[in-house]
DNA sequence: GCCATACCATACCGATAGGTATGGAGGCAT
DNA sequence: ATGCCTCCATACCTATCGGTATGGTATGGC
């Protein structure tokens, strides 16, 4: 076990069962090894949080980015590549897991504000203030389909039905 | 202490710090009393839960009824009358407490269903299958807001904005 | 005045949480 | 072979959690 796995299976575990599955003994007991391991690599749960949360959100903004890059070619619109490009799951779980820790919610604040703003410098014009605005609401939108467990083919549909609107909106 | 005393105050406390807030020993230390008060009201923490998300579900869903019923008068749109008549705080909090507990969690998507199907309901064309997914679009987005702390009025301009976007797209 | 019942404080219990101290097993250099 | 350093298992500590058992006080009916 090296200090990523241990990131890696917390983030599965985290996905898969929510916040409670965070719990030390829960993530031993699930990577069939002791607390001796955890200590030996984090200094504490605090430790541990941190360098999770940094990890997830470096992966999942590069995972966005790169949809959002992809997107001219592709022709998907920012809403589906959000929808294609975030794990709903882990989303949902990332702010269960946010309310309990301010850390983390920070962490989480940030990297929200970090997206919008790659949603936003992927529109057409991406200098007007309204760019951020739409930005803002494609992106809550497709949190908002993650936190009551919207599923991805449902995700995926209704982002293109955002999509269709926000371009027609934004080009009249 | 009545019942519904422990479980208003348990929303203040789930509204104000989080899921964390809810612990018994917690709540009694902030009502100014022991657990002996707890044990007399409620069977268990599983009573509790059940009944306070029940409280906030018929709450909740009765301000929504009434905000959108009132909304051909006063002229606001859906999505803003979900963002003024939401408690955003304690939604998101309410969300991160059903990701550590299945009962709430069922109570939750059940809420959300009851509020879409009100929203479709009072769109212009509510037979419309499409009003469905317009009113889960709006919903989606008014949460995902919530999700990501934005204050009341950045909230309501957002979902201005967006009832702007969907009635123009739905008219055309 | 008596008794039942509602209400709640106190004290205790078992389970589990995070955290620490320690020591053993294995590679790697000298 | 020796010594060191990485990695982790074991054992233990303390705090806190949900929960139970019990006993005390207040209030209302009769």
């Amino acid at each position: 076990m090296t200090r990523d796995e241990w990131i890696d299976q917390g983030l599965d575990a985290l996905r898969a069962d929510g916040p409670g599955a965070l719990a030390l003994s829960a993530l031993a007991a699930r990577a069939g090894v002791t607390k001796g391991s955890f200590y030996h690599h984090f200094s504490g749960q605090g430790d541990y949080l941190v360098a999770l949360t940094a990890k997830w959100s470096e992966r999942t903004s590069a995972a966005i980015a790169a949809a959002l890059s992809a997107a001219p070619e592709s022709g998907a619109p920012a809403p589906v590549a959000l929808a294609e490009g975030l794990d709903l799951r882990l989303e949902a779980a990332m702010r269960a897991l946010a309310a309990s820790d301010p850390d983390v919610s920070a962490v989480v604040a940030e990297a929200d504000m970090a997206r919008v703003a790659l949603i936003a410098s992927a529109q057409d014009d991406p200098e007007s203030g309204a760019a951020l605005d739409y930005a803002r609401i494609e992106y809550a939108a497709v949190i908002g389909l993650a936190a009551h467990g919207a599923t991805k083919p449902e995700a995926r549909r209704l982002a293109a039905l955002m999509a269709e609107m926000t371009s027609a909106h934004w080009n009249e």
